[in-house]
DNA sequence: TTCCAGGCAATAC
DNA sequence: GTATTGCATGGA
């Protein structure tokens, strides 16, 4: 077992299975339940099977944008507010103004450019048609850089696509997998490969390693 | 008050 | 190709 496979092991056994990524459980009656501190009752540990349908698609796709430096509790208001509107659709999101829309997703931060972000993806994504996307044409769309593109890929997609955040670089400084040189230089891609290359190619590993990394980030920091 | 959070595009050199 | 800057809100 190499180091970052080893390390991996390590903080599984510690946090346990994160269930990313989440998704808002609303009751019958609108009311959100708070489990996890900050979070809405929407995380599924050990349940891989996720998105369960196309609502559930774009809710990762929306948040995955609107959660573009900015923490996830502010997110989750938005989604929240999205939600209420019966947004979180294709046709519902078609049928918000511009200015609903900013109202909306005002939580979040950068409203001016996260709305016309969403709305650029909308329209790509309806035109999927439930096909998948390649990495490139994610990467095309203005609003989509290299690490939405794979929170998309692999959290929407089940694709073993490894997510580079400003978590993951800590994470290996930290763990000593890296120096600060290299954390200074590297690229995206670079560290990317780190993982592609210690580790099997397999979704749910990826998806799980990435969510306990910035568990243990967030951790790390009340501490 | 300052700093920062599950980045990205535009611009400058 | 690499470095810097604007984008915006709310919590710590």
């Amino acid at each position: 077992m190499n180091k970052i496979e080893k390390i991996y092991h390590n903080l599984l056994k510690e946090y346990g299975p994160q269930g990313w990524w989440p998704l808002l459980e609303l009751d019958n009656s609108n009311h959100i339940n708070i489990t996890k501190t900050g979070t809405i009752n929407g995380y599924h540990p050990n349940d891989y099977s996720y998105p369960k349908n196309e609502n559930q698609q774009l809710e990762i796709c929306i948040g995955a944008i609107l959660t573009q430096n900015t923490s996830w509790t502010q997110v989750e208001k938005a989604l929240i507010n999205l939600k209420r509107m019966n947004a979180l659709s294709v046709k519902g999101f078609k049928k918000l103004s511009i200015g609903k829309l900013k109202e909306a997703i005002k939580p979040a931060g950068y409203y001016n450019q996260k709305s016309k972000k969403l709305i650029l993806f909308i329209d790509f994504f309806k035109n999927l048609h439930g096909k998948f996307p390649t990495r490139n044409e994610l990467l095309e769309i203005w609003g989509i850089g290299p690490e939405t593109a794979d929170s998309i890929l692999l959290y929407c997609y089940n694709q073993a696509e490894f997510i580079v955040d400003t978590y993951t670089k800590r994470f290996l400084l930290k763990n000593k997998i890296i120096d600060e040189n290299d954390f200074k230089t590297l690229s995206y891609d670079n560290i990317k490969q780190i993982f592609i290359i210690n580790l099997d190619l397999n979704y749910e590993l990826f998806q799980e390693y990435h969510a306990l990394i910035v568990e243990d980030g967030k951790n790390e920091k009340n501490n």
